[in-house]
DNA sequence: AATGAATGAGCCTTCATTCAT
DNA sequence: AATGAATGAAGGCTCATTCAT
């Protein structure tokens, strides 16, 4: 379906790439205009479609792309021999803000893919989508020490809980953060922040 | 301004709002389609601007109404005589479960308008808003006990913990119900894993 | 056609008149507002289209009302014992320019209807029309001692080139004016200035 | 800002000029409508705004267009040789008169144009709008021999008398014609008249 | 007589998609 | 492979006119 994009050369591929993901990431699937990415990509109207058929297949190469290529590779970056649940989360977070600096738009168009609830994905991205979340569950999950964890409660409800913990902290720092250029913003006082925080979740979980 | 609305008869009210909460909260501000907001609320095309005066009037109208009404109604159902932190958040989100099950749309359009940042809001609405945040922190923290917590981490922190975990477990709820009519779901078993969490929570950050 | 209009107490016709007259002066036909009509005029919508049937109709009964009226009064006042034609039509811009004074709007009309060319008047119109450009002409042309004139020439055409003279001087002035509030302007040395033109044309174009 | 429909192939580009130019010349400015043109012009009704971004700027381009090329070209023809101010007005309104017969509708914008009073136009056209009134006025005035002229009246005033004159007889003819087709107008009675009435000027201003 | 809510055509403009070149 | 001109539906909004009350 798309090997004619594919089969082009690297930096044109980038440059359309680039252009729709920052495009669709900044205006969501309806409101991106395709007139806007031909002219940032620098390639005639009728290529877009010619490479892609409609502007829902582009997107939906884009979703694939991005949770194949960028997902794969932020997950492999992950040292499952790290046992401590607490420790492996934190390397979690690490690489995701990399990447963040790294692919901003890519990110950019991953959160906006999330929030967006368009229902009716291609089975071949639901499947994928859904492989990916067990990918990340396995991730996060396995290999963990359970025995830092104090006996007297569920240490399944406590990776929860540490979970959402981090996902809350992260939205705080994007919600402060919003409107700033993220190029420009220093992170180690959130850094140290959220040490805090691991530290008292350490001080109550463990043992 | 909207005077002309809020003459209309209770019945056509309200199909108005829904088609317009709706249509809003699926699509956010911009994408919104006024064509479809009249045609699934039974009016003429003409009507619409008739009663608003223009698509931004409508959805201040709209963001308004759900900041008044609703908000206002389910802040004051919290009882701050409760002064065990837990048992206030329990509280908060049984009242904001009931709310979201009686009106589901205008929880959508308040979760897409907090979501959406429109900066230029006009400032009786930038008043109402800030003020409210503002209730909504008192709500929360106000008269509450810290003597029942550890005390050998931070009270504040702790606070900021529960928030997020409470948080995370309803979202997790919702990513769970997504797609079906919440009318017909039976929240029992949600309130009794939710509870073995909230257990979880008093066990390790009380004293 | 108008009765149910012509019934209405003096005083809420003068209301319609004036704020059609205004709005359709300023606008012309097309972009003349009734909403605006009916909201100036403090009378509900349905009740315009009740007097008049329709936007045109009402134009029409404007164009007659202010040719009939307002023309006519103007007309009379002329006095055809004065024999010299420049100073028949010195007091034919003397009129012109108290009438404009007192009835502006109805002056505006009128002016906009001589530009905006409407092919399609309804017969009584064209007639009434046609009958006044007459009447006009012979105010101007009846009783007139041709005697004063020089012989050398053809008097009816010294008469166009004395009209067209005066259209000139006032569409000058009109253009020299355009955008002030006529009624803060000092006309004296306009008159003055005229005067002069006048001077010029007795001196060339009598004995 | 224009080359698109600079781009287009002559016969488009007169179809779709003759169309606009008629519409604003017939309604002015606000209420012409582009539908209106694109239907006449026999083209999509996406392509006026893909050709000139909108409809302030498809008016801009006529203006400057209509100037430009039609003013620079008929004042181009006039002969300032001639020191006769009776004789260079007789040529003025010759070719005025010729390129009315050969461009009417852009004759008709312009006239349009100079009625309504649009204060905004952008910088460059203010310039050339300028510009052209002052050459209009060089080329009616330079190099005239005012030695022909009496010399018991103001010169100057005799000017404008004249001008006057020749615009009144214009509108009185354009008058007399409306609604005709001009291009199968016999001219040559009008000439005659208005020679007619030249005889007379020189008779009365000149020595 | 009187109101003003209701309608739908029309306004300018944007957009995804197609197609001649 | 590649261009960009062409199309027409849809966007928010205004308007003359009608009609239930």
């Amino acid at each position: 379906m798309t090997e004619k994009f594919q089969n082009l050369d690297e930096n044109k591929q980038q440059r359309i790439l680039d252009a729709a993901f920052q495009e669709f990431a900044e205006n969501g699937y309806e409101r991106a205009s395709t007139n806007r990415i031909v002219k940032s990509a620098g390639i005639g109207k009728g290529m877009l479609f010619y490479y892609f058929q409609s502007k829902k297949e582009l997107y939906h190469y884009l979703i694939e792309r991005s949770l194949n290529t960028t997902i794969v590779e932020y997950l492999g970056l992950i040292d499952t021999n790290e046992r401590d649940f607490i420790e492996r989360m934190k390397q979690i977070l690490s690489v995701k803000m990399k990447s963040m600096a790294e692919n901003p738009n890519v990110f950019h168009f991953l959160g906006m893919f999330f929030l967006e609830n368009e229902p009716e994905l291609p089975s071949h991205l639901r499947r994928l989508y859904d492989q990916l979340l067990e990918e990340g569950y396995s991730i996060m999950y396995h290999n963990i020490d359970k025995s830092l964890f104090r006996d007297d409660v569920n240490v399944d409800k406590l990776f929860n809980l540490i979970k959402w913990v981090m996902d809350g902290y992260q939205n705080e720092v994007v919600n402060r953060l919003k409107g700033q250029n993220l190029a420009s913003v220093d992170f180690d006082p959130y850094w140290d922040e959220f040490f805090e925080y691991l530290d008292i979740l350490k001080k109550t979980f463990y043992r």
